[in-house]
DNA sequence: AGCGATTGTAGACGATAGTCCACAGACTAA
DNA sequence: TTAGTCTGTGGACTATCGTCTACAATCGCT
């Protein structure tokens, strides 16, 4: 399985904050954003290096700005 | 060769406009964004999505906010 | 005519993105 | 107990990331 990353922590950290926040399941949020709940779930555990096009339909669905979701992110 | 991608034109065109204004070549921004020079141009010329982590690199070597790096980017 | 700097593009390569299925554990409610 | 919801995690799979080498084309400059 992959490996943790300090970066890729935070972002998963802010998602999974802004989901809560939103009062959405990772499987609501996944379905709003169209993409896959288990992938979502490695994001929000800092396993994952989502691709631009995610991170923009991550932040639609969560209605925040890419910035908020990449505070904490020092890649 | 990949494919072109209108909402990863779009931000390959963010790219291209801050680095220009910046009088930085793509050899330099992508030193200073550790990444490798070629892979910078198949960003500016939309047919690469690019991680998070090195949109965060880019937009701290540009000096921009990532918002500002996705204008107009509809994924 | 050269030369250097800049950019596009191709191919190859290991590593990872992103999807899908399946199962397990924790929790809540009836 | 049962059932339901939510989340983590694994395996398998295709497509793409991101690096590297190499070559061509364009520009300005001498």
């Amino acid at each position: 399985m992959p490996k943790r990353d300090k970066a890729l922590a935070a972002f998963g950290r802010n998602v999974a904050k802004f989901r809560t926040e939103r009062g959405l399941s990772q499987d609501k949020l996944a379905e709003v954003a169209t993409l896959d709940r288990t992938y979502l779930s490695g994001i929000e555990r800092g396993v994952r290096n989502p691709g631009i096009k995610v991170v923009v339909r991550l932040a639609r669905g969560l209605r925040v700005s890419i910035d908020q979701l990449c505070v904490g992110v020092d890649a």
